[in-house]
RNA sequence: UGGGGAGUAGCCAAGUGGUAAGGCAGCAGGUUUUGAUCCUGCGUAUCGAGGGUUCGAAUCCUUCCUCCCCAACCA
């Protein structure tokens, strides 16, 4: 794990690492820091677990301990093999090597026994009352809950209905195992809750060995306490779950099952991004109502989109390092994200001339079969090595680069006004070509031969250098513009009557057919470039050797997009 | 109205009684064969509000306000 932050910076602690400090200063847990990372494998990965996954790992990584990858597979209705390969892979992908493996349900048997032992020393009892019943039993926030009626069964009936539950004597959903706490605590999640429901349904590991299937909140601090998990960090909904993942622990009071010292669990706040929604659900929502192609749609907040868009790991690792980890809800500025992006590819992305809606240009004074062979640079630093370029009579730009009224401070292209194409010459604009509606078809230039390498030897200086591609060398590509889903900041925080989809970008995707330098026709699978001043973009795998296809993974920044914008108005 | 949390610049986030780090965004300028990158400079942050303790408070006490989470046989 030597590629995983490995000059960690001059940085002010979070207030996990406080803790794990102390915790080793007091040698607590002997100097040892054992994590996990706990998915339930019914959905994929997104940032907001990104973030989870590198805190855990980094923050054990950071004081020579080690994390777990634990799913958290305890309802079968819900999971699936499909989304633990998923998330195995995802993890991976961003860098990170787990001690180990594990399921929920390698404990199952031994959850079970803790579960009897419970019954036994009269801290849980099988309760007979519908899921109606129960809710209406628990009370609310205003009124404490009343005990069942099955409160008072004895150990014996406890534990006979209990065997009895696992034998598969009961129909689904008419008893449960439940512990007794408080039913009169103003913290619902100790009014005496389920542990244990009856599910007939086949699990994807243990299939259809068990009958009966333990809850999160009992299933999940025992888990941490076999694998004597030393801090066990989750989000912050799960605060007022803690006491109840104490008292599961605390109930061991022979320490016949957990070794001392028991975990901790500790809360912190999780990712908000602006303009994407987070939720699993929503997610969900997205992909089956067809707003995206699949969980991988490049426009997706989930770490196989986010990758498929052409994000690196290690720009998403910077990401969350970044964010910071604290416990106050935040709404974070989908500009941090791109900024890491840009970061990483600005250094590594080697550059590519591609021209996204092309405007033909014929340079007339250049002999139709006249060729020039260009050695243009990969990138501003030398290291990055250079490649041949064709530069024919005929070239395509950028139809953006051409006003024909041009507003004030133009660099590019405008009747009589010269620009540089990028490493390879001045040209000048002589004369403009429309069809009969008027727009513009074809621009005539002219060419200064001594300018061939980009420089006038005379010194005039020319202010704007755009990208370009030969017309008889480009290949054509698809290129694929991806802006975010949603145009609102928020697109959670909805009006009355008012829906989150309400605000769905329709231009979060958009498809250039582009004439592409021929470099890049040999592109392989997430290749990643930047296409000069246009942004960083990578090889989709829908890429095909005859047919191209390139993502944008974000744009360059624009600060010529901001003059234009006020200029306008 | 019960329980649990949180409030420091537009967005994140340090700070743990000694006089408000850093990043992103934004603004201005310089360099530039990417209007990119890079470099330089730029924010009077009523530290949610009031009161108190103290020589001194974002940090301690107190009252109040605002926001978030909890009433799945989900996790």
């Amino acid at each position: 794990m030597t590629d995983v932050n490995p000059a960690p910076e001059a940085r002010s602690l979070n207030f996990i690492e406080d803790i794990i400090e102390s915790d080793l200063a007091s040698t607590k847990h002997g100097g040892r820091v054992l994590t996990r990372f706990p998915p339930e494998p019914n959905g994929y990965l997104h940032i907001g677990h990104a973030k989870s996954i590198c805190l855990n790992f980094g923050v054990a990584m950071r004081y020579g301990g080690a994390t777990n990858l634990r799913f958290d597979d305890t309802n079968p209705a819900k999971e699936d093999v499909e989304y633990v390969d998923s998330i195995r892979e995802d993890v991976e992908w961003l860098g990170f090597k787990r001690a180990g493996e594990f399921y929920a349900s390698d404990y199952f048997q031994k959850l079970y026994d803790y579960a009897e032992y419970l019954v036994q020393t009269g801290k849980a009892y099988v309760c007979d009352l519908s899921e109606a019943e129960i809710r209406e039993y628990r009370g609310n926030f205003h009124t404490p809950g009343k005990d069942s009626p099955y409160r008072s069964r004895s150990v014996e009936e406890n534990l006979d209905l209990f065997r009895r539950m696992k034998a598969g004597e009961f129909a689904d959903g008419t008893k449960v195992l439940r512990a007794k706490i408080d039913m009169q605590s103003g913290n619902m999640n100790l009014r005496d809750p389920l542990m244990y429901r009856i599910r007939r349904s086949h699990h994807h590991r243990t299939g259809d060995a068990w009958l009966i299937y333990p809850m999160y909140d009992y299933a999940h601090g025992v888990s941490d306490a076999i694998e004597r998990i030393t801090h066990s960090i989750c989000t912050l909904e799960f605060e007022d779950h803690r006491p109840l993942y104490e008292w599961f622990l605390e109930q061991d009071i022979e320490g016949k099952f957990f070794q001392q010292p028991l975990p901790r669990q500790i809360e912190f706040a999780r990712l908000n991004l602006t303009y994407t929604v987070m939720s699993k659900r929503r997610l969900l929502e997205l992909v089956n109502e067809g707003h995206v192609k699949h969980w991988d749609d490049p426009r997706m907040p989930t770490i196989c989109g986010l990758r498929r868009r052409g994000f690196t790991p290690e720009a998403l690792r910077a990401f969350a390092e970044r964010v910071g980890v604290a416990k106050r809800d935040s709404l974070t500025d989908v500009a941090l994200l791109e900024h890491t992006i840009r970061e990483d590819l600005e250094k590594t992305a080697p550059r590519r001339m591609a021209v996204l809606r092309p405007l033909k240009v014929s340079i007339t004074n250049m002999a139709k079969d006249e060729i020039h062979e260009l050695v243009v640079a990969n990138h501003p630093d030398p290291i990055h090595g250079s490649r041949k370029v064709s530069l024919g009579h005929e070239v395509f730009v950028e139809r953006e680069d051409f006003e024909e009224i041009p507003p004030k401070k133009w660099f590019r292209l405008a009747p009589g006004a010269e620009v540089r194409l990028k490493g390879a010459c001045l040209i000048r604009c002589e004369e403009v070509i429309k069809n009969t509606e008027g727009e513009v078809v074809e621009l005539r230039c002219t060419w200064d031969p001594a300018s061939l390498g980009g420089d006038a030897p005379d010194g005039r200086k020319v202010k704007g250098t755009l990208h370009w591609v030969s017309a008889n060398h480009a290949v054509d590509a698809e290129v694929r513009l991806y802006d975010w889903l949603f145009t609102s900041e928020n697109p959670m925080d909805v009006a009355e009557g008012g829906d989150w989809r309400d605000t769905l970008n329709p231009e979060s995707l958009r498809v250039c057919a582009a004439k592409v330098e021929a470099s890049l026709g040999g592109a392989m699978t997430s290749e990643r470039f930047q296409f000069e001043r246009l942004g960083y973009f990578c090889v989709d795998s829908d890429t095909r050797p005859e047919a191209p296809v390139f993502n944008r993974t974000v744009a360059l920044k624009d600060s010529w997009a901001k003059v234009d914008a006020q200029n306008k108005p």
